[in-house]
Order: structure tokens, then C-alpha cells, then sequence
DNA sequence: ATCGGTTCTGTAACTTGTTCTAGATTAGCG
DNA sequence: CGCTAATCTAGAACAAGTTACAGAACCGAT
């Protein structure tokens, strides 16, 4: 009896709809989580710790989240929705779009700079991800893309030389990160490299101009 | 006791010389790391198994490498190493600087596409470092540099924005890595993001003012 | 309200990175 | 050579991620 209820499968395994409580002990744990990796970062989130702060059983937390990584990785989305609403209230004002995309993506970088601890537990979650999580780790993918595009401010589609150079873009910004947050890098030296890879996008096939 | 000859500094710099016999137990232990990364990736390389196929206690490989992390991020110099001195032997036939370090790095990537487990284990271990492995990795980074550079066939010092360029080049490098070996990224996928990245420095020529 | 299957809990066990300790071995030096 | 300090070995012990399992609680359908 399939009823025509909101289900689109067009990745994932049928997620199977969550009731009120197991949704509430979602966001549990991505709160607990997120507080936890907030005070002292990747190591600070204990699977145990988490299950207790959010009392939930351990066993249960690996059945919403199979391992530490998909955990971190959720909660990467998770900040990332967010972010990317906050970041659509305030467009970003330099008229370049190369500029505009440095502009928006140094504004998340003062936000992860407001906790570090955080963002070194997701950044790293997310590098250290193996196949297992690729999934996820495609949807974060595809949020910051989507961030970048939305910074650009394309009316048409994006062409192939635009979507490369967005692709690039996100690889200095993921790499980048990592520096910073392991101390190898200044945040000065993280504001040159983002607007040096945005360049790429002055290069790429511009949108005609009419 | 206190003797003038630099005993237990907590810091980086003067490594003790090592004896011969110390010298072939580092070799050893290295070997093994490889071998057995090359074997399963990153998780295949368990300290036990490092420790007892170099014929090495467990204390000693700790003493040698602080950790797991500390390990690979050695073997990646080594590798790195053998790398920097196979690619001068034959340096990249193109005459455009950028199209000299895009083919350089694509030799590269074929050699780690041979040895895919390998380079999983080494990027994986070079990400997740965290600052205690700094100096180390930035041993690695400083490498990767000089290969690029190498690659550009530079006659004078590079001018700043070409330094940025080429930072940006190793974190595109690193980034899709990552991408290609969690299979989130073909390997055509990967070309082209080192081609794209690699035009930047088409951009920072320095003769060229505009 | 009851039944049957699923989910959740509490807890123990297992895995692997890391640390610690006591004794054997080695290196450097007089 | 013989001494002393450093290093090495073997093994236990600890920490945190992960798995396993028995019983309690919950959900949906009858």
C-alpha cells in the first residue's frame, strides 16, 4: 500500500520515516554532539559521552549513527543547513563573482573561527571518512556546492568550466581548513588562498553578458 | 648528568644521531609500514603488526614513531622521497609552466594509482594529523612544494602569488586525493580539477604585469 | 486491550591504539 | 675489560570505538 506520501528515493535506502521520539532523539544526539565537539573537538567526542548526554543507549546511537565518523559527518550537515540559511538572508555584496564567492565563504570561516573546536571535529571527520561514508560525506558535498553556486549568483546553469572551478574552489576550502586547524597555517594565509582559487572563477566561461 | 650534549629536548630540532643498528631498525620498521599499508590501507596498518613484522617491540615503535598518525606521515616522506628523485630524472616534456606541473602531478597520481592502498593509508594519516604532527607534515607539504617548483621549472625565487598558486595547487592535490580514494571522484574527475587548478598559474606569471 | 515484531536499554566483551613496567641488552667510556 | 646510562624486549594494562546480547519498552494491527 504505497500511499502517496513526501517519498523521493532517489539515493538513499528509504529512509524509513521517524516517529516524534525517534526523531527527537536525533536531534539529541546532533545536539550532544555538536556541544561536545564544541568544548574540545575530535577527541572529545566519546560515543559513550555522547549516548549519555543525550540518554540514549549506546546501542542506540549506533543505530542512528553506525560509527563516530557518520556521526560527525551528520552533524557537519547539520551546521551546514544553517549556515546556508543565515548565509542567503545576507547575499554578498561585491558585484565580481569570484568576489562574492571569497566574500561568502570568509564569512563561514569567521563562523568556524567562533569554535574551532567544532569545526576541527567535522573538518576532520570528513577527511578521514572512508568509502563507508560516502554518502554522507556527497551531501555535505553537495550543500557547499550549493552555497558557492548560490554566492555566485547564477541565473542559468553553471557551465562544465564553472562547475570544475566550483569543485576546485571546494577542495582549497576543505584543504585549507585543515591547515589552519592544525596550526600550519595563519588565518591571513587561509584569506589569500580562498581568494586566489576564486580567481578561477574570472577565468572560466563567464555567464554573456547581455 | 647533565651533560652539554642535547639529551631529551622536548622539541623538534637536533635529532640524536642514530647508530647503524637503529638506523636499520627505522628502515625496518618503515618497510613494514609500507608493506602492510600497501596490503589493506590505513586500517591494515595496526601497530602490533608493524611492530612484529620488523622484528621491533612495541615500546620501540613507539619510541621511534610517537604514534600511528607519526608513522605514516613518515612513510609518506620516504615515499615522497623516492618520488621527488624519479620525477627529476625525467622532467615534464610541456612547455607551459602550468601544463609542466599538471603533467608532473599526474605522474603522481598514476603512481598512486598503482598503489592505491598505500596512498589511502599515507593521505589518510596526513589529513587526520592533528598539531602534534605538525612539523612532520609540514615536512611533507614542504616536499610537495619543491616537487611543483621543481616542476615549473623555475630559474628565479617564485614571486609571492606564484608561492600562493602553488599552495593552492597542493591543496587541490591533497583535496581530490581524497575524493578519488574514498571513490567519490573518478579518476578522469581528478585530471581535470589538477588541470583547472593548474591554470592559475597562467595567472601569476612574473613577467607578465597584467 | 492484546499480541508480535521492532526498537531501546544496560551491560559486557572485543579490538586496536597507546602507555607502563621490570628485566635483559647494548653503547659509550674510563 | 668493567661500569653506567640509555635502549630494547616482552607483556600487562588502559582507553575509546565498536559489537553482542538479554530483557524491557514501544508501536501498529487485530
Amino acid at each position: 500500500m504505497g500511499h502517496m506520501t513526501s517519498e523521493h528515493r532517489p539515493a538513499l535506502p528509504a529512509t524509513p520515516p521517524l516517529t516524534e521520539r525517534q526523531e527527537a532523539r536525533r536531534r539529541r544526539i546532533l545536539h550532544a554532539s555538536a556541544q561536545l565537539a564544541g568544548r574540545g573537538g575530535f577527541d572529545a567526542v566519546q560515543m559513550r559521552e555522547v549516548a549519555e548526554l543525550s540518554n540514549v543507549a549506546l546501542g542506540t546511537l549506533y543505530r542512528y549513527f553506525p560509527s563516530k565518523i557518520h556521526l560527525l559527518v551528520a552533524t557537519m550537515q547539520d551546521q551546514l543547513q544553517h549556515m546556508h540559511t543565515t548565509l542567503r538572508k545576507r547575499p554578498p555584496t561585491e558585484s565580481d563573482p569570484g568576489a562574492r564567492v571569497a566574500q561568502t565563504l570568509m564569512r563561514a570561516f569567521r563562523a568556524m573561527q567562533r569554535e574551532p573546536h567544532l569545526a576541527d571535529a567535522m573538518v576532520r571527520a570528513l577527511t578521514f571518512a572512508d568509502r563507508s561514508v560516502s554518502p554522507e560525506v556527497d551531501t555535505v558535498s553537495r550543500l557547499t556546492t550549493a552555497i558557492i553556486l548560490d554566492a555566485m549568483g547564477l541565473d542559468s546553469a553553471a557551465t562544465p568550466e564553472q562547475l570544475s572551478a566550483v569543485r576546485v574552489i571546494e577542495h582549497t576550502w576543505h584543504s585549507a581548513l585543515i591547515t589552519w586547524l592544525s596550526g600550519r597555517a595563519s588565518i591571513a594565509q587561509v584569506k589569500i588562498d580562498i581568494e586566489t582559487v576564486c580567481r578561477l572563477i574570472e577565468l572560466t566561461g563567464p555567464q554573456r553578458p547581455e
